[in-house]
DNA sequence: CGCGGCAGTACCGGATGTTAT
DNA sequence: AATAACATCCGGTACTGCCGC
């Protein structure tokens, strides 16, 4: 490599991470023609010595797939990892058979929106490498490293909060089957906020990816059951058959009634109205999860391993009324 | 390793890879060692013999990141690289300035819906190894050795064929911007197939990913323009506000008007009426593109560089007339 | 003497500890 | 004391050559 070209071997091996022991002009000259001859460290070859790879691996949710959020969150991955010069190896779904490791050669891994009842994370979580989930691991386990989590208790509480605000007197919801630690916590905060006030929860609950008649009959269901003047749905694309059942109901979104959505998509910006939801920023949650993981690798003992992210609330037409009350 | 534990070191090393120049017996202890022991292949210290690095860097559009097509595809291309025992890495995105490779330990990169445009692409193509592009790169550059192509334009003539059938006579449609190679072969098949019968064409383009008022825009305004008795809406995310605009302008589905999407996304299935629209099967396509990435390793000289696929059309209400004409 | 089966060993490219200058 | 040269090792792969039949 580079030694020949210029002086010496272990000089420059020296030289390029430039640690102490090498003269600043010997450093130049070898960072001058590692330059010159565009040189990359061999990175298999290092990690042969290191045991480091230079590599995180990323498990994303099976079947949850079509969902852009997962999209996002891997891009704010790959990118932050960039940043740390770490590549991004994107695992494989294992199916319940086959608990074969679904790659070896990484230094942490990074999951989402994990089950332990998912034989690819049991797999992982078996490697004992270091692993940053995103989101509580449902069936939680003390293997895991750290967790970058979304308050939705409290962004929960501020939704509900911001449709007060706007007037809203009684408020229903859609919600997803329980089996996941947000859903958990966003029935729990409603149920807690409407408790607070004195009043009786109004809900139902739906698939986590439901279909259109699914949610259609739910909204109506709920808006039938008892009058209501505010409404959230928070199951992925409920938005859009939600404001069609609404329609179907008689009522009018910003007249006599709010709606909002949870996770925010693309969509919400584009429906008539547009609905309001929260963004829950899956690019920069991702990244949080990398520099979590850089964290766990630096710090042997990491005393706060969970780190709390805030989601966005995003209001948009649909929680806001036309004629003021 | 397990030939400390067996018996020899290289004969180890022939057994693991069943190379002929060892006896049944000695592999059969070797396998039943290794298996014991959960010897697994250091593929980095492997790599640095053999400049084979067991990876393929999988290079997803920059910015098309929401649409769930390029997800289905890159767990397409997850799933049959690991059949074949490889890892796939997720390089980022390269800015305008940063022309640095995504990842230089690789054996061959997949990439979809490029654009020599893209300072990534070009750094792709720069490190000289294989690489497999699904759909045809815009701008074409023969330094890809081979692509996995849908063949769009058959489709479309058969779309439009369909809607024939069904009784169309005066077809529209939304198109996409020009731009991208398949976007060029359906407006051209389009024009073809209405040349072929000695109509005229009726259509207008629109963003990539366009906005609701857009498409309502561009549907109106094709309504509006001639009386057409069906209406093809390409750029994706455009079938529900189409139908939104098609009963606000008075027509009814199924009844006066077909309409049919191109891409399909989840949604068409749910929408009311449900929309016909093709299946491009991107995980099958994502697969295609590994194996011919596979076939690319293994042939030197690939005579046919270009895989085409069909996509499938999936006919649903959208396009089937209520009242037989 | 030819040949199959296997042990011995150089080497891949870089990191690190040791010795020499 | 600072810097450079050398030796070793990381875990496999792929030669070469020895051995016995």
């Amino acid at each position: 490599m580079a030694a020949s070209a210029g002086v010496s071997i272990a000089a420059a091996s020296f030289a390029l991470r430039d640690k102490p022991g090498v003269s600043p002009e010997t450093r130049d000259r070898v960072l001058a023609v590692a330059r010159e001859l565009n040189y990359t460290v061999n990175v298999p070859a290092r990690s042969l010595r290191t045991a480091r790879y230079g590599a995180v691996g990323l498990y994303l949710p099976p079947g949850s797939t079509r969902l852009p959020y997962y999209t996002e969150f891997a891009f704010g991955v790959v990118d932050a990892a960039d940043r740390l010069g770490l590549s991004v190896i994107l695992l494989p779904h294992r199916g319940p058979g086959d608990a074969s490791a679904p790659t070896a050669f990484v230094d942490g891994y990074v999951v989402v929106d994990a089950t332990t009842e998912d034989a690819g994370i049991r797999a992982i979580l078996d490697t004992g490498r270091p692993v940053v989930s995103g989101e509580h691991m449902v069936g939680g386990d003390d293997r895991v490293s750290a967790s970058v989590v979304s308050d939705h208790a409290s962004a929960m509480t501020r939704l509900l909060d911001h449709l007060s605000d706007a007037g809203a007197r009684r408020i229903g919801a859609v919600l997803p089957p329980e089996g996941t630690a947000w859903s958990h916590d966003i029935a729990r905060a409603y149920d807690a906020w409407i408790a607070g006030r004195g009043g009786l929860p109004i809900s139902r609950r739906i698939a986590f990816v439901p279909t259109t008649d699914e949610v259609a009959d739910a909204v109506t269901d709920v808006l039938a059951t008892e009058y209501v003047d505010a409404l959230v749905v928070v199951p992925s694309g409920s938005a859009a058959p939600a404001l069609d059942a609404v329609a179907r109901a008689g009522r009018r979104i910003g007249d006599d009634l709010l709606l909002a959505a949870y996770v925010d998509e693309p969509m919400h910006a584009l429906l008539a109205p547009s609905v309001t939801s929260f963004d829950l920023e899956p690019r920069d949650f991702g990244a949080a999860c990398v520099a979590l993981l850089a964290e766990v690798w630096d710090a042997d003992g990491l005393d706060d391993r969970v780190r709390v992210t805030q989601p966005r609330l995003v209001v948009r037409a649909s929680t806001t009324r036309v004629r003021p009350t």
